[in-house]
DNA sequence: TTGTAAGCGTTATCAT
DNA sequence: ATGATAACGCTTACAA
C-alpha cells in the first residue's frame, strides 16, 4: 500500500469493468436537458449516483428515434450498469428499453411513459396536486372555480380529477365548476382557456390552469379583460417552473422532481447491486402547494 | 460479418478502451444543471460529442470542493477522453484540471474561469453584447442611458465597457450616462439599481441591466414608481433566460450558449483525436440582440 | 490476404 | 494468509 501511494497508483476502472462485465455508467434518457423539469431530475439522479460511485451520462434524444436508438446501442456496448427513462413512449424508445432489459440491464422510468417497459416507476401524484389546488381555493372562500385542462393528457386529466374530487367532497355545487379543455400546455392555450371560460354562464372567481405556462396566458387574458389578479380572480398553476418570475408571482403546485431523480437512482442502484427487491415497484411522490401572490381570499 | 450479424454480435466498448487506453467519455464540470445557462452548454456539447461517438457525463459540483475532487478522481480512473469546465476557478477545481492535464487528458473551458488551466477556451463577447445594447437604445433615440452593473464581475465590467464605448463613439454626452454598481446578479439588485439611478441628476429614458434577473427587478421598481415600460423608459437585459415570461417581454442580449457547447466539443475532440492544433486557442462567440417589448423609440 | 498470439489491468480461482 | 495464473474481449503486430 505504501509503495502504491508512493508511485501514485490509480486503479484502472476500465480494466475492472472488463473483468466484472459492468461499467459504472448510468444512462439518463430525456428529450432536452434545457427543460427545467428534466434538469431537476438529472441533478437528483446524479447526486445519489455519484455518492455510490456511478456516473450519469445524459442522452438527449430531442424526441428523435434515430438518436434514441444510437444511445441505446452505445449503452449496450458500454455495458451500462442501468438506465433511467424520462421521455415519451415512442416506438424507438420502447425498443431500446426492451433490448436493455433483454441484456439484463436494469431499467426504471422516472416520469416517463407507462408504455416504456421498465422494472420500477416513479411518478408524481397528479391527483393529489389537483386536490391541493382546489383545497387552497376553497379555503380562501372561492365557490365558482374554473379549470383549464389539456386534451389527451393523462397528467392533466388526473389533476382535474383530483380537483373535482375535492370540490365534490366539500359541497361545491357542480354547476359552479366549469371545466374547459385546450389543445396544448402553452401560454396561448391558457389565454384561449380563459376566453372559453368566460363564455360560460358562471364566471369563475378562481382559475386552475394545468401548468405555469398556461397560467401565464391566463394572467395575460385576465389583464386584457381588465380583471385584477388576485383581487378579482385568483389563479393557480402547476410545476413551479418560472412562477417566481411572473407578476403577480404565481401560486402553483410544485412537483418534487429533484427527489424523483434521487428515488430513481436509489431504486435503480438496488437492482444494479442485485438486491432482492420485488417485481415492479411503483412509487408516487407527493406534490406541494406553493402560495405566492396570484391567489387571495374571495371578495 | 454475416455470422456476426446473425449471432447479434456487439463489440465491447470496455475491452476496446482497455486496449486503446482511452474511454469515450467526456466529463462536463458545472455547478448545477438546473441553471439554464449550463444546460444549454451541456446540450450543445452532448450533441456534437455523441455525433462522434463520445458520451458526456455530467459532474455537478454544487461549488463543493470535495465533490469536484471526487469527480476528478473518477475521470482519471475512467480514463476519460477529455473534459470541459464551466465553473468558477476554485482551488479544488484548478487542482483537478491540472492533474487531468498532467495525465495527458485534454481540457477546455467553456465560459469557465480564466484561472482554470486549460488548452482551449470559449467565451461570449461581453463587450460586443454591451455595445449592441447601447446601439439599440441610441438607434431608438435615447440619449440619457442608465446602466446597472455588478461589482467585482468581469462579465459585467466588459458589458459596461462595450456600452460605454458605443455611447462615446456616437457622441452621447458622458454626463448623460449614469453607471451604478450593485452587489449581485439578482432581482433585488435590479430594484435597488433603479433607486440609485433615480437619485442622480439625469433621469434615464432607458436602462441597461447586467442580466435578465436584474432587469426583472428594474421592471418592478419602475412599476412602483408609476413609470410605464417601454413608453416612459425602455429596459434591456442580458442572457435571454426567461425574458419571454416577463410582462412586458424583455428585450435582451442573447448569449450563444448552445453554440459554445458545440464549439467546446469540437475543440476538445480535435485534441482528443490528436490533431495538430496550435497552443492555447481562445474563441470568442458573438452575442445577439433579441428585441421584444421592453424597448421602444424615445418619446 | 488471412490467421495467430501477445498484451491492456483488473478480478477470481487455485495452490502453496 | 500469500502468491501465481487464467480470463475478460478487444487491438495490433507479425507470421504464414
Amino acid at each position: 500500500m505504501k509503495a502504491a501511494k508512493q508511485l501514485g497508483y490509480r486503479p484502472n476502472a476500465i480494466a475492472r469493468s472488463l473483468k466484472t462485465k459492468q461499467s459504472r455508467i448510468i444512462g439518463f434518457f430525456l428529450s432536452s436537458i434545457t427543460n427545467l423539469f428534466h434538469a431537476r431530475i438529472a441533478e437528483g439522479l446524479q447526486e445519489v449516483a455519484s455518492s455510490y460511485g456511478y456516473n450519469v451520462v445524459i442522452c438527449c434524444t430531442g424526441l428523435n428515434a434515430n438518436r434514441a436508438s444510437a444511445f441505446g446501442q452505445m449503452l449496450l456496448e458500454s455495458q451500462a450498469a442501468g438506465v433511467v427513462f424520462s421521455v415519451p413512449g415512442d416506438e424507438a424508445v420502447i425498443r431500446v428499453a426492451q433490448s436493455l432489459l433483454d441484456n439484463d440491464i436494469p431499467v426504471v422510468t422516472c416520469h416517463g411513459s407507462i408504455r416504456i417497459p421498465s422494472q420500477d416507476r416513479i411518478v408524481c401524484d397528479d391527483f393529489q396536486g389537483g386536490y391541493l389546488a382546489a383545497k387552497h381555493l376553497v379555503e380562501l372562500g372561492h365557490q365558482r372555480i374554473g379549470i383549464i385542462g389539456v386534451k389527451d393528457s393523462g397528467t392533466s386529466a388526473r389533476r382535474i380529477q383530483g380537483a373535482a374530487s375535492f370540490l365534490k367532497e366539500h359541497g361545491i355545487v357542480p354547476s359552479r365548476v366549469s371545466i374547459v379543455e385546450v389543445v396544448s400546455y402553452s401560454t396561448e392555450s391558457g389565454y384561449t382557456g380563459v376566453k372559453l371560460l368566460s363564455a360560460r354562464d358562471e364566471k369563475p372567481s378562481a382559475i386552475i390552469a394545468a401548468n405555469d405556462l398556461m397560467a401565464l396566458g391566463v394572467l395575460e387574458c385576465l389583464e386584457e379583460m381588465e380583471l385584477r389578479v388576485p383581487e378579482d380572480v385568483s389563479v393557480i398553476g402547476f410545476d413551479d417552473s418560472f412562477a417566481e418570475m411572473t407578476r403577480p408571482r404565481l401560486t402553483t403546485v410544485a412537483l418534487p422532481m429533484y427527489e424523483a431523480g434521487q428515488v430513481a437512482a436509489q431504486l435503480l442502484l438496488e437492482r444494479i447491486e442485485g438486491k432482492d427487491v420485488g417485481e415492479e415497484r411503483f412509487i408516487t411522490l407527493p406534490e406541494r402547494l406553493v402560495v405566492r401572490e396570484s391567489t387571495t381570499v374571495y371578495r
